[in-house]
RNA sequence: GUGGGUGUGGCGAAGCGGUUAACGCACCGGAUUGUGGCUCCGGCAUACAUGGGUUCAAUCCCCAUCACUCACCCCA
């Protein structure tokens, strides 16, 4: 039907908007903060983007991809993330010429085809973060610091840092092998989602809910087992600067990302009281990407968080978003000339900076009150045909209902008696 | 894609085989001449998701469809 919105996405009003600008206020001082400035990528990619970036064996790019050819005949794709717009971006905009590392943050909607449930829309937001260039394993923890700041900024708690490390290429591929040894001779005690993901991604049987594939995989090496030198290196730095800057975390060892680029750390941060999709955050690093995509080798870190899910966080922590409303002032109008004048004053008023409003519903004095008391307005002024021809105006302070008279001169005559009332008006309200 | 739950006026929410289908909020108006909040009074609205069926009779029972929602998969 075309009054209702497609299935997965939201509209989110007024009462809504405010509060997003509050949360979005946070992240960008919290990210200038941090030295990471601001990236906007097209929200549609051409899809080989995506197929590279993603990687071809994860659901996002399998089955969550919202695709289709355009008049052109090209491939393009709703941006199911974003880290790959941005390495795309760093490549094509050769920002390995810039002094590294680069640091991004971006904002804005993702889409991704699946079914909608608590915390899962199809088209959903991502703050995120991405810092290319360098190696230092002090990034990594910094990326994670930032995420838990802001969190702390808001005031929520009950959250958890769970840090993982999923190697390189080398130890990955060495652990893999030793999966899969290990677990050839029970393929056939395998849940079916187990046995598919045997091939393509045994570690992700780590974190598959069946008590069997638990049970075998109980006394499966981990990756930690596995790691190279360097990853292991890597790995205790990482984990040193995080207690460095205080962030509690809890190593799991199952800790698989859905991504395939990632390398080395992975972390996901989590609130269980959201719903079952409890991951509020989720990032890591990703050493190959860039060089996947056609750049030069170029190491990477980052994340991204869920917006609607940090809004749930917030109602599930019972947290209230400061939100400012109000006006300086409401007009009180009665009768065509009164409302002329009402309407010029209004107007100057707002080139002053004053936030103000009138009557456009053609209400009675009392209601037109109750308009000024609903919009919590500091300010009435009360222009009806007594004072237009006493020549004055009556200002009424809401809150204590105290009111004066001011004396208007020439009230008739526009422009030099308006500059006296604005004036006057504007010592009052400042005041 | 699979499974569960739900669908009553703008929102929330009773009801139940036969009613003028409650009520609360919101909104609009009024309570002596042009002064808001509290209170009181009144008003408001294409309200029983849609289509079939059972029945003398269906908002209520059955079926289907659609929508929303939760969960699985996976992810933010």
């Amino acid at each position: 039907m075309a009054t209702s919105r497609p299935k997965g996405t939201n509209d989110f009003l007024p009462a809504d908007t405010v509060k997003w600008h509050y949360v979005e206020g946070i992240l960008r001082d919290l990210a200038d903060q941090y030295g990471f400035a601001e990236i906007r990528t097209p929200i549609f990619e051409a899809t080989e983007l995506f197929l590279r970036g993603v990687g071809e064996t994860t659901d996002i790019v399998n089955k969550e991809m919202y695709t289709f050819t355009d008049k052109g005949e090209r491939s393009i794709t709703l941006r199911p993330e974003n880290t790959a717009s941005t390495a795309r971006a760093f490549i094509e905009h050769k920002m390995y010429g810039l002094p590294q590392p680069v640091k991004l943050y971006y904002m804005g909607p993702m889409f991704r085809y699946e079914r909608p449930q608590k915390g899962r829309f199809r088209q959903f937001h991502q703050f995120g973060i991405e810092a290319f260039g360098s190696l230092d394993p002090a990034l990594d923890s910094e990326v994670i610091t930032l995420a838990m700041e802001f969190y702390k900024r808001l005031g929520l708690n009950g959250l958890q840092v769970r840090l993982n490390s999923v190697g390189c290429p080398v130890c990955r591929g060495e652990h893999k092998a030793k999966l899969q040894e290990m677990l050839r001779p029970h393929l056939d005690v395998l849940c079916a989602d187990c046995q598919s993901r045997f091939e393509r991604n045994p570690l992700r049987i780590f974190d598959c809910k069946n008590d069997k594939c638990q049970a075998l995989i109980k006394e499966a090496p981990t990756i930690a087992d596995c790691l190279c030198d360097e990853c292991r290196d890597h790995f205790e730095k990482v984990k040193t600067y995080l207690t460095a800057a205080g962030i509690p975390f809890a190593v799991d060892a199952k800790l698989v990302r859905g991504l395939d680029y990632y390398t080395k750390t992975a972390f996901e941060i989590i609130l269980t009281e959201i719903g079952a999709q409890s991951a509020i955050c989720g990032g890591g690093r990703y050493d190959g990407l860039i060089e996947d995509l056609g750049g030069e080798a170029t190491p990477g870190v980052g994340f991204a968080l869920g917006m609607e899910r940090i809004f749930a966080a917030l109602d599930a922590n019972q947290i209230e978003i400061p939100v400012e409303n109000g006006a300086d002032v409401y007009f009180i109008a009665l009768g065509e000339k009164a409302r002329e004048k009402a309407f010029s004053w209004l107007i100057q008023l707002r080139r002053r900076g004053i936030k103000g409003d009138m009557d456009y519903m053609a209400r009675s004095f009392k209601a037109q009150m109750k308009a000024a008391d609903r919009i919590d307005a500091k300010y009435a002024v009360i222009v009806g045909e007594n004072e237009l021809q006493n020549n004055e105006i009556i200002i009424k302070n809401m809150a204590d209902s105290s009111q004066e008279t001011i004396k208007t001169e020439q009230i008739s005559e526009a422009a030099e008696a308006a500059d006296v009332v604005i004036e006057e008006l504007i010592r009052r309200i400042q005041k």
